[in-house]
DNA sequence: CTTGACTCTCCACCTACTGGAGGTTGTATA
DNA sequence: TATACAACCTCCAGTAGGTGGAGAGTCAAG
């Protein structure tokens, strides 16, 4: 019988990790003496701390490994925890390296430009939500106004509340811009078919966003932010962007208001 | 203002999050009413919470990131942080791989003998020690007794006592077994050099290490297993191995009694 | 008998949140 | 105007696998 110290040096395992084993029932002293409450092992008890460390270098967690040493059929379940953690660690490799990409894109693009981006780029998923909208072929991005117009009128008519900021969809800028005006309303609103408004669910998707708070007039930086992103992360597009007006101009329309904030958001899957 | 519901619907954050991230100084609501405690955000906020959910991403700990996004030279700092980052993702992948590797030797090891293996290896650091000692060449592995005798005798003449569990290095076995029995001595003693009984420090050593609980007689299981790890799992032998005689039968030299505890210890480098 | 090394328990801390209890506040409907 | 009910608040606890420290008791050597 040896005292945790020397046993702790035995096995290169510090003592307050085996004060730890023994609390969480990993790993209990031969004898623990009633009086003084020294812990007292056995060499015989390398074998089972050894066994713990190599399965816990297998990446196993505690849990697991207390599992595995306790029950009775531990071939069949060893092998297939080790399966999956195969397929596990090879998981995360792959995050790790998609992680190293991202820093690394995120390093030139610091050389590049010698400051910080203003722009930070981020994947998000939006959930589905259901809008009212008008859809025209338009000739030039800023010049929506009479599809709001249309939106805002039948609206009122209905009598229908927006539920959140109004967005653009961008179905095409080739060879026309192909714009679809919205405006987030309730789950359970329909429209007759009598107008131009129709009514419908925005999909769920994923999407690379970034938020623009300047003016409008600026928009296309924000625009060659995010895609550049996209570009050099390995995305593809998967979809037509979305505009956020999350704060409008003051001035209705406005082009040059700076404390105007918009959200640009490409749906894309990874290629 | 808009108040933290909405803009974690809009930022895609968990509302707890928000409110750690507040609690944490990472980012501090616009506006917080002292009378309900309601915290109100404004949409401008909204890029700084993408620029910390960027860098999140990009692995920089909370911490960092506040460091980054209130001290006022963040470029260099960041360049810095992300070099780091890089190596330590780089390091991390190949850790990963290893553990890949790792894995997989353990299921080929299953499926080969259909049990868990009774050995189990493991890398460790064994500290500096010094040790008197006495080598020679001997016929076969259980023929040291003499060499033990030897140590013994003088370790008793000079009233040096041992300061931990004895144990043998061979330096090699062929074409003869060169064998050096050692006894661990405090860190201050030294013998005259007029016997063959010599005083040195043996190095620190990284080790693969297994534990023989069983009959020296059987000795040769433990090698086999920690020989095969140490191939399966890309290691070189880098010196001397090392049995170290951790609860020695009770019958001086016995090669059969069961309840004896030697560790045998390989050291090792990665090849 | 003292000294110093060793050991004990208990508590707090680490990261980045998450879950829940119990209590207000704000808004929409009846 | 009364009342739901969702949204919000604070505070506490828990996660994994330990690490660090305080304060007190124990052991072995000299």
């Amino acid at each position: 019988m040896i005292r945790i110290g020397l046993f702790s040096k035995l096995s290169q395992v510090p003592v307050k990790t085996l004060r730890y084993y023994n609390e969480t029932g990993l790993l209990e002293p031969a004898e623990i003496d009633s009086f003084t409450g020294y812990r007292y092992y056995s060499v015989t008890q390398l074998p089972r701390l050894n066994r713990i460390l190599a399965l816990k270098d297998l990446g196993l967690s505690l849990n697991q490994i207390a599992r595995l040493l306790t029950e009775e059929l531990p071939v069949e379940q060893l092998r297939g925890m080790l399966r999956l953690k195969q397929v596990e660690i090879q998981h995360q490799m792959q995050q790790e390296e998609e992680k190293l990409d991202r820093v690394a894109a995120r390093l030139r693009q610091i050389e590049q430009e010698n400051k910080m981006s203003n722009y930070d780029v981020v994947i998000k998923k939006v959930e589905p939500q259901r809008i009212a909208s008008v859809r025209d072929v338009i000739p030039s991005y800023p010049e929506q106004g009479h599809l709001w117009q249309d939106l805002e009128t039948v609206m009122v008519q209905n009598q229908i509340k927006s539920t959140g900021p109004c967005l653009t969809l961008y179905h095409s800028d080739e060879p026309k811009i192909d714009a679809e005006v919205c405006e987030p309303i309730a789950e359970d609103i329909s429209l007759p078919q009598n107008t131009q408004v129709q009514t419908r669910e925005l999909p769920a998707v994923v999407v690379a966003a970034v938020i623009h708070h300047r003016p409008f007039n600026t928009l296309s930086e924000s625009y060659e932010a995010v895609l550049k992103w996209i570009e050099a992360n390995g995305y593809q597009i998967n979809g037509p962007c979305r505009e956020i007006y999350l704060q409008p101009p003051t001035e209705m329309g406005s082009q040059t208001d700076p404390d105007t904030v918009t959200e640009v958001q490409f749906p894309v899957i990874k290629s």
